[in-house]
DNA sequence: CGCCTTAATGACCAGGTGGTCATTAAGGGT
DNA sequence: ACCCTTAATGACCACCTGGTCATTAAGGCG
């Protein structure tokens, strides 16, 4: 190292499509770690080692390269497909490995760092994501408030996701997987599916409501 | 208006405790609003109706305004006494009560806001808030899984706070507030206390864990 | 080999940020 | 009435942000 001829010349690369993912890879990573309003375009052109110039000249703003960067809502065919009676367990399971699995870098865990901060931006990815997921519940679901339901369902996801990953504190951060996976299943099939109040206790609820 | 006489010097009012309060206000409305990251000190000053300046004087840093502007922990102590069988009932509409009612300036949704993007002095203040509930929950609760429970309660609430609040989009943020209380109510007893996974399902789950 | 498109750079800009400080003036104490 | 403490102001600063653009040089093509 140090005697390779020409080193003092900054050797510059030029391959735009490899260019062009590394930004996409710094940016997913940035904005997972620091949300929209603090990850700096700057930031994301050192971590793929190019100029900030250079990002501006892929994607023309900060806006278009954070669009570019969260991918579309996954597809959750292949989870809600198949029994919906063991629809908990697929989930729970999926969205584990998903999360746990994501290098640090997953765009759910992004977008909810960004919208917190009224990102407008973000807000649509998000609202066009929890559709999609919305929907695809509502496809395999059926029976009383199953739309309130599956919107407790989201909610109760996101919720774990925040304590585990966005804060990354408590309990919560430090179940391991498989635990997890068993505790959400359980809880996710309760929400989802148990209709009446708990037998053991007198259930004081002044009433049904509607 | 405008035959005041001295209208043209500009009055300068004196009076440091109800500029205090006045910032301290504003300070709680502009973070709620839009997070620690993005809310403004100058805007804060507006919104109070004083100069940028006198924050500076009265919270000498942006982030001693924030730790001054954000109450501690909200005493749990009342929801939680009683009979700990209507306890989810009682939490609901405390809860419900408490995001609906805040005029537009809660420091749960704050933290939530400012914490999402990874602010260090939000996520402290956010931690100490989650250990004293889930300590208060903690005091009355027993049972198998007792503190997953609590995360699993906790990380619940916080998910529909942020769908109806903080995103303030879909079906739960205009689902009216006494229905939201009966729903919540339900899961939050679910959580807290159904042990079994329902009958109906012959529950795959691989196996109990621990 | 030299040309020429264009990827990549880095200097630059305007605007906004948190934070500092000399200056002004309010209003109680004497 | 005059001070004199000090609340309040607003000009100022360094820094960082997203965004622009003239300049440079890589490398395919004739």
């Amino acid at each position: 190292m140090g005697h390779t001829p020409a080193n003092d010349k900054p050797r510059r690369t030029r391959d735009p499509e490899a260019h062009r993912a590394a930004i996409l890879d710094a940016a997913r990573a940035c904005f997972t770690e620091r949300g929209y309003a603090r990850g700096t375009i700057r930031d994301i052109a050192s971590r793929a080692g190019v100029t900030h110039g250079l990002v501006m000249r892929h994607f023309s703003s900060k806006e278009q390269l954070f669009v570019a960067a969260m991918p579309g809502p996954r597809d959750l065919a292949d989870v809600v497909a198949g029994d919906p009676a063991t629809l908990p367990e697929r989930l729970a399971l999926a969205f584990v490995e998903r999360l746990d699995g994501a290098g640090g870098s997953d765009p759910l865990i992004a977008l909810i760092r960004s919208t917190a901060s009224n990102e407008e931006a973000a807000t649509a990815l998000y609202r066009e994501m929890r559709q999609r997921s919305a929907d695809a519940y509502r496809a395999v679901l059926d029976g009383l408030d199953v739309d309130v339901r599956i919107e407790l369902l989201i909610a109760h996801l996101i919720g774990v996701t925040f304590s585990r990953h966005v804060i990354g504190v408590g309990p919560l951060a430090e179940l391991p997987a498989d635990r997890l996976v068993a505790q959400l299943a359980r809880s996710v099939r309760q929400i989802l599916f148990d209709q009446d109040v708990a037998p053991g206790s007198q259930a004081a609820g002044q009433d049904s409501g509607r």
